[in-house]
DNA sequence: ATCCCGAGGG
DNA sequence: CCCTCTGGAT
């Protein structure tokens, strides 16, 4: 579709940097809202869990998950029912429980017990897409490689419009390219902060926004 | 495009 | 009742 007009193009990139840079002011560099973040295994597991599902309730279960099942050879030898009763509380949760058993059973058995370092390993696990792929290979592993897109990031994406597609993955590659790589890792965690204090999706709080002023959906009252 | 699916808020 | 929550598989 249209290629955009070079001068808008900077322009929205000048805007696009001046809302990281807000958002670096206002949140610093954020940290992994779930526990066990520090535990590759772990935080696999935990975030491949969280999909439309409040951090809040995923760290309610996971200390009696980790209590049965603390790495992935436990995971992969457990009993379906049993960790469906774990799981009952968070949403989805029959997908979830077969998902991480799964999982758990590939990082056993083609991965020799170790959470896999590649985007194109990662998401070849059971209930492991490009979202958990990249939170995993930036907190447990360092490595940065893309933006993690979840329903924070999307949202707020096309709120500010600096992305258009209907897509998560689509939404990720427009950001890359709006934004240089070492803007990249704090997005996902500092977005997702704003999204739950100020940019709320039922209702955003336009007249407290810090960026409402580089926002073409604020709406003042 | 559709399904999964509990908890919390309005 | 409705919508949303750090998605992924078919």
């Amino acid at each position: 579709m249209g290629t955009v007009p070079r001068e808008a193009l900077a322009k929205k990139r000048e805007r696009a940097i001046e809302i990281a840079n807000r958002m670096n002011a206002h949140y610093g560099m954020a940290e992994c809202a779930l526990h066990w973040w520090k535990d590759p295994f772990k935080l696999t597991i935990a975030v491949s869990l969280s999909a439309q599902t409040t951090d809040k309730s995923v760290n309610e279960v996971t200390p009696t998950l980790w209590k049965h099942y603390p790495n992935a050879y436990e995971l992969a030898a457990a009993r379906l029912s049993d960790v469906e009763r774990i799981l009952k509380s968070i949403g989805l949760y029959r997908n979830k429980s077969k998902n991480c058993i799964a999982c758990a059973q590939m990082i056993v058995s083609d991965f020799n017990g170790e959470v896999p370092h590649t985007m194109d390993e990662l998401t070849k696990l059971p209930g492991v897409g490009r979202k958990t792929a990249n939170i995993v290979l930036n907190e447990a592993f360092g490595i940065v490689e893309g933006i993690a897109v979840d329903t924070h990031v999307f949202r707020i994406a096309h709120k500010l419009q600096l992305a258009r597609s209907d897509a998560p993955l689509k939404t990720e590659q427009e950001l890359l390219k709006l934004y240089p790589q070492s803007y990249w890792k704090p997005i996902n965690h500092q977005w997702v902060l704003f999204g739950r204090e100020t940019c709320i999706a039922r209702h955003p709080r336009c007249s407290e926004c810090f960026l409402s002023d580089l926002c073409p959906s604020a709406h003042v009252e």
